[in-house]
Order: structure tokens, then C-alpha cells, then sequence
DNA sequence: ATCTTTTTACAATATAGTTGCAAATACATA
DNA sequence: TATGTATTTGCAACTATATTGTAAAAAGAT
């Protein structure tokens, strides 16, 4: 999963979060320059550890992750391990869709696959979703080092 | 998911269960009675509604949900919602691969879909079960229903 | 029939996430 | 820049799902 990556700074999030008819607040700003840093997609217990310093309440983490989400700043995936977790949807790419995911099912390491590395062949009575392309995709078996 | 379905006396489900070197005990039997009728995954609470005339405990039911996969019988997946699914791995039909699944993250819906509508590429620096075909496949999207 | 190990049933505990609400804050407006 | 109102925070209580401890019961080997 490797593309150049969108650095913004606190202004430019503040004005991202706004945009979206959210308000700007520091837990806000936190998170996604917490996620804008992430390689793979964060739990919200990896988040809090993250942000530690700022010492903010796990409830208000959890609704803000939520309130990222639904307005559309970030994507929020279970990858067959029962955590949710949530990664920077950048719509600078237009990146409507999200790439696929494998996660190793002994540690439980993420990994982003390519967007191209799956193709889902949609048969006569699938959902029309697949037909659409609108659809996510988590893979799940065992990583390397775990195989090894 | 078209199969023909096993449909296996409880006389040989006593068998099949001692075969693992399991104890084949009543609320194993009933768990393999009931998930050979199903037509998708199962969850905990599913399949204890079904069961509930037995009456038995739920810790018994989840610690055999857990048996029965480690032994090979079951295969145990999270479909993106945060619940556990189990559904019959039947190795009669030599099924080591499990088929994917798609699910509705609007009603929870789960559909089976058929081994042939996956196909996964594996880029270069993949994780090398993708190579093998090694993994399981979640799909999650809007099912027919509530797209409409 | 007896013995040993596995399994059950009930209770306690854990983990991940959600909800209620009063006080604090953001930001639109004056 | 000050004021007013809706949003957001922080703390606590709560929920849902799953796991663990353990004594008693049952399975199956001898
Ligand atoms: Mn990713
Ligand atoms: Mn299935
Ligand atoms: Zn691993
Ligand atoms: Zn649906």
C-alpha cells in the first residue's frame, strides 16, 4: 500500500473538521494528526495509548472516532478480531472506496493490501453491491512471521 | 453457496466427534445437529435461541464453539460486526478452504458466496498465505435489501 | 463396576464499546 | 470583543459479548 502521503497541518485539520460541520476541538485535531502519521489502521486502544499525554477520556475518544467516521473523515473496519479500527480516508485522492486488509489471525498485525490485489468476480445472484464495487474487503490468515 | 448437504445421523456425529479425540457429550451433538440445517454462519446467540430447549449454559456452549473449531469441525469467523459466526467446515468435501462471505453492514445480514468469486492477486511483498491460498475472505457492503 | 480425565453448570471476571448528564467549550452573532 | 446557544467534553454508570475458575457430573477406558 504505498502512496505519497497527505501531511496537513493542525491549521488545515482545523479547517478540515470544520468543513464537515463538525467542531474543531483538540481531541479532534489529536486523532487525525495521530492517523495522518499511521502506516495501517489504528484501534481506539492504540489511539489512546498514542495520545496518552493528552490524557482524554476513552468515551469521548470512542464518539469522536465515531463522529470522524460518519461524517466521513475516517473508515472504521473489523478485521475479524472483534477491535475496531479506523484509518484517515483521504478524499484529496478521492479514495471513496478503501483498500483491502489482511491481518494476521496469531499477532494480529495489520498489513494494507494494494486496492488492485483483489477481484471479486460477482455471480448471477450476488449482491448488486459487488456488482457496484461498493463494497470492503478483509482478508485473515496467518502472517509470515506467524507462519514461519 | 450451492451444495449438496450432509446430513449426518446423530449416531455418526457421536463418531465424528470422537474421531477428533473429543468427548461426544449432548450440547456437542445438538451444536453439530443445529449448524448442519443452517444455510449461513452461526452465531453464539443464534444458535443458542435454537437450542434453548436443551437449556444448556452459555460458557458450555461458547467452550465447545471454541472445541469444535480448534478440532477442525467448525470454522469460526467475524464478519465485521464484532460477533462471532460458526459454521460447519465439512470435511467431506475436502472444504480446508472456507467460502467468502459477504455482509450487510446495515441489517447484519450474512450471505455465503461461492469459493469461484474471489480472486485474489498477490503483489510482491504480499504475505505468502495469500500466495498459498491460505486465508479467509470477509466482504462487507449494503445487501439488496437496505440498498434499496 | 471402577477409575481417570474431560466436560458441564454456575458464578465471577474481563474486554470492548455505549449512554446519561452536568459542566466546559466552540463558534455564530451582536 | 462580549453574549448566547448548541456542541462537546469528562466522568461515571451501564451494556453486550466473551472468557475464566472451580466443584460436581459424565464419558469412556480398564
Ligand atoms: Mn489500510
Ligand atoms: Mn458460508
Ligand atoms: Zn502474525
Ligand atoms: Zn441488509
Amino acid at each position: 500500500m504505498k502512496k505519497e502521503r497527505i501531511v496537513r497541518s493542525i491549521a488545515e485539520l482545523r479547517a478540515l473538521i470544520r468543513s464537515t460541520g463538525l467542531r474543531s476541538t483538540g481531541p479532534r485535531v489529536a486523532v487525525l494528526q495521530r492517523l495522518q502519521q499511521a502506516i495501517t489502521p489504528m484501534s481506539h486502544a492504540e489511539i489512546a495509548e498514542a495520545l496518552e499525554p493528552a490524557g482524554l477520556d476513552r468515551a469521548t475518544l470512542y464518539r469522536n472516532l465515531i463522529d470522524l467516521t460518519d461524517v466521513g473523515l475516517l473508515s472504521r473496519t473489523d478485521h475479524g478480531d472483534h477491535v475496531w479500527r479506523f484509518e484517515l480516508r483521504d478524499q484529496a485522492h478521492g479514495q471513496t472506496e478503501q483498500h483491502p486488509h489482511f491481518t494476521c489471525i496469531d499477532c494480529g498485525e495489520v498489513e494494507c493490501l494494494p486496492d488492485t490485489s483483489i477481484e471479486v468476480s460477482a455471480p448471477h445472484q450476488s449482491p448488486r453491491a459487488i456488482k457496484r464495487h461498493h463494497f470492503e474487503v478483509q482478508i485473515t490468515g496467518l502472517c509470515d512471521r506467524c507462519a514461519a
